[in-house]
DNA sequence: GGGGGAAAAATTA
DNA sequence: TTCCATAATTTTTCCCCC
């Protein structure tokens, strides 16, 4: 669908210039053929304007396509999910299970679960796809699940979709650039190699200044939240494979319905054939925002600042709570016996379990996870460590938390999605952050400065709050430093 | 080469 | 037989042009 914007100002729009005249999304066809919703601004500028409200977001061709023919589809008012009733009946054909794993399961599951060399050996379809979708990830709830199971039927449900067009043409896109990054990696030259050395660690010494250990910050996360907010209020559903979302979108499942690799963010319909006995249940923003609140009521009890990420995550900072309770502590029991201060980790762990009690009484019942560790990119993940239901702390010293961080395959990191993780395991070979660390000054020739700089601040388990600030002290300590022209002359992709 | 600015992509819940 | 969200935020890519 040639969307095509007078865009007022400013460079002319791309297509102009000899690209494509189709939507680059999943519409790969010409002009009005196009049915698909898309999620360019420069498509929803088009649809939007001239008709006012209704049939927003689609491009300009689907929306007389949709209009004449499809009636009533869902017009995207409200939310996401669909509207109607009536979609909830489907044809046997999608409950028919996708592969009648009779042992051939067996030798699939021996061929696939073998890591390491997937290169060229295994270019035949459908064998690794997994990567080009965001459900196909771990998540709590899902260690048993048999994943070549899961991605067979997710690959069978999408191959001929326009979705899955898309999907591979934005992953052959990467492949380019992971070659590129290849050969870059390739002209690593061995006098650069030792000037990269003294650069880099340069930079871990300047780092290293910056850690402070003893700060407490915990990240608390809701389990499998808008699904618990449902099972609270509908206990039947509790033992019952249930995700909340539509046949279009499942925003999150409970735990039942992840053992069959039901997932967030997957298409109902797939969720459906993996599991048919599952239940949908439409999501309630209402209730998941009132119940964020009395959590949020909560949680303010123990930092008046922690800030909300979501409607189902939280970070506080607990260093000052932690060290007045101490205290507390230790003026009691001195009375007594005179004994040493409760060791930080341990106080900060009781208080956390306090919260999380405090939590479940006031939200009906939820539970939650909370993470505790010396700063938020920490907590963050050990927050998804003990789920659901538990918590997980990293001793508040350097050595604790690079162990822990460094046991921990990169994609578990905030700020690392699949293109990243695929990058830096096919260009690096690094899977883990312990690898990050190890090839920090191949990274640091191949990647931006700003991206082989974040990455190193991940390698060495440090954070601030504020890493804009950080990187802003980083460019004028360079730029005023000893080499500028070092500094930009690997600022190529 | 690199500044400036917009579009596109990546990431997250 | 079809059915694959969305908004916010941040970074990277792309293009024009000096
Ligand atoms: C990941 C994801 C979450 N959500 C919503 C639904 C989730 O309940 C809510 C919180 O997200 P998460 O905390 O990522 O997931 P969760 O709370 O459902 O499960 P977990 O026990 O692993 O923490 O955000 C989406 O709408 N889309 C998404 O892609
Ligand atoms: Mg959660």
């Amino acid at each position: 669908c040639s969307a095509s914007t007078g865009v007022a100002g400013g460079a002319l729009p791309r297509e102009q210039k000899g690209a494509p005249a189709y939507c680059k999304y999943w519409c790969q066809y010409p002009d009005q053929t196009c049915i698909k919703r898309t999620g360019s601004p420069r498509h929803r500028l088009t649809a939007a304007s001239p008709t006012s409200g209704s049939g927003s977001g689609r491009c300009a061709g689907a929306g007389v396509v949709l209009m004449a023919e499809q009636e009533e589809e869902e017009v995207g008012d409200g939310f996401w999910e669909e509207e109607g009733e009536e979609e909830e009946v489907y044809s046997p054909e999608d409950l028919k299970p996708v592969a009648p794993d009779t042992g051939g399961d067996e030798s699939l599951r021996a061929t696939t679960a073998e890591p390491g060399d997937q290169d060229e050996s295994a270019k035949v379809e459908g064998s690794n796809t997994a990567h080009l979708f965001v459900f196909t990830n771990d998540k709590a709830g899902m260690g048993k699940v048999d994943k070549s199971k899961v991605n067979k039927v997710v690959y069978e449900m999408s191959k001929d979709s326009a979705y899955f067009a898309h999907a591979s043409s934005q992953d052959k896109k990467n492949d380019k650039r992971i070659h590129d990054l290849r050969e870059k990696l390739q002209s690593l030259s061995l006098s650069r190699r030792s000037s990269l050395a003294s650069e880099v660690s340069a930079l871990e010494i300047k780092l290293e200044k910056q850690r402070f250990c003893r700060r407490v910050c915990v990240v608390v996360d809701m389990d499998c939240y808008y699904a618990a907010v449902e099972m609270r209020d509908n206990p039947h559903l509790r033992d019952k494979p249930m995700a909340v979302g539509g046949i279009g979108m499942i925003s999150t499942a409970n735990y039942k319905a992840r053992e069959y690799g039901v997932r967030s963010a997957m298409p109902g319909f797939i969720a459906l054939k993996l599991c048919p006995e599952l239940i949908f249940v439409r999501s309630h923003f209402d209730k998941y925002k009132e119940t964020s609140d009395r959590v949020l009521t909560v949680l303010r009890q123990y930092d008046p600042h922690c800030r909300m990420m979501s409607l189902d995550e939280a970070y506080l900072d607990l260093t000052e709570e932690v060290s007045r309770r101490q205290v507390e502590e230790t003026s009691s029991k001195a009375n007594l016996e005179g004994g040493a201060q409760m060791e930080l980790e341990e106080m900060a762990s009781r208080v956390v379990a306090e919260l999380r009690a405090k939590v479940q009484e006031a939200s009906g019942g939820l539970t939650c996870s909370a993470g505790l560790a010396p700063n938020f990119r920490l907590a963050k993940i050990a927050s998804d460590v003990k789920k659901p239901n538990g918590q997980c702390i990293v001793p508040f010293h350097r050595e604790a938390a690079i162990a822990f961080l460094h046991s921990m395959p990169v994609r578990k990191v905030g700020g690392i999605g699949k293109v990243m993780e695929k990058t830096l395991k096919e260009v690096f070979g690094v899977e883990t952050v312990a690898e990050l660390f190890e090839k920090r000054l191949e990274l640091f020739h191949c990647l931006t400065p700003k991206s082989s700089h974040w990455l190193l601040r991940v390698a060495l388990a440090i954070h601030h709050d504020d890493e804009a600030k950080a990187m802003a002290e980083w460019k004028t300590a360079v730029g005023d430093g000893e080499d500028a022209a070092e500094a930009t002359s690997f600022q190529s992709v």
